[in-house]
DNA sequence: CTGTATCCAAAGGGATACTG
DNA sequence: CAGTATCCCTTTGGATACAG
């Protein structure tokens, strides 16, 4: 699972550089399997605020089941970008909170959320007027 | 990073309880399901260094299929991030080429991709430790 | 060469029920 | 409150065949 073969061994090196940039295990590659799905930036932004219990970030996300926010969490918390802390009260109360790196992380997301909520609605028109001209053609 | 849709206080029991900042709706989670795919970001990276030509990126993408190289072409086509030009030779050679919006986009990607290459090494270190942790529990 | 259509297996994710 | 387990439907995407 280390170190792809994307080339053969003792494969002189391949005319684009950027060859193996693109094989599976690239670190975009990895990345995006990690936070591509629909929760992980969502959960992420709400824990830029400051920590947040299991249940007010279900209350925030907008459709989020309760599988899929436990789950997400766990991820994230594997991947080392959130740490978990249980109050032993009854019931147990569960806070979440963004590492350093999930603050890097959040960070370098930033620019990303910056140009979707500029953007995203030209992208939106750019979608209709595409459409209705695929309508024309027929 | 606000996307403008805000609590209502004052409406508890609102039928349609989209009063959270993370609506089904907001630009983020649009362009999550847009860019969060396997292969947009991938195919975004190479047409940053210029225009190319679909065998080119057919080539230069590890493990693609011909279906999915297609499919998210058009997807970003679509959106207007890219343009196609198919040039009437026989067989037909086709380029396709960043836009304006496009470019934008790829540069707001280029903080989280230099992040992916220089953190992902240690978010894998991290879910072996959490791995190797659990392990233990058992 | 550059696609589209179809079939199918695997993964994603919601609903529900149950536990400490 | 904070989870886990199960069922099951939907979506994603690979393989293959075919076409302009």
């Amino acid at each position: 699972m280390q170190d792809g073969t994307f080339f053969s061994p003792g494969h002189p090196e391949e005319t684009t550089p950027r060859g193996n940039v693109f094989a599976r295990d690239c670190p975009t590659r990895k990345l995006l399997d990690r936070i591509g799905d629909t929760w992980s930036v969502l959960i992420l932004r709400l824990l830029g605020d400051g920590p947040q219990r299991f249940s007010v970030l279900k209350r925030a996300v907008d459709g989020i089941s309760q599988k899929m926010l436990s789950q997400t969490l766990r991820s994230l918390e594997r991947d080392g970008l959130v740490t978990r802390h249980a109050e032993p009260t009854v019931p147990v109360s569960v806070t979440y909170t963004l590492t350093p790196l999930g603050r890097e992380l959040l960070d370098a997301l930033g620019f990303l959320i910056d140009w979707a909520e500029t953007r995203m609605a030209t992208v939106g028109a750019n979608q209709r007027r595409y459409d209705a001209r695929r309508l024309e053609e027929i």
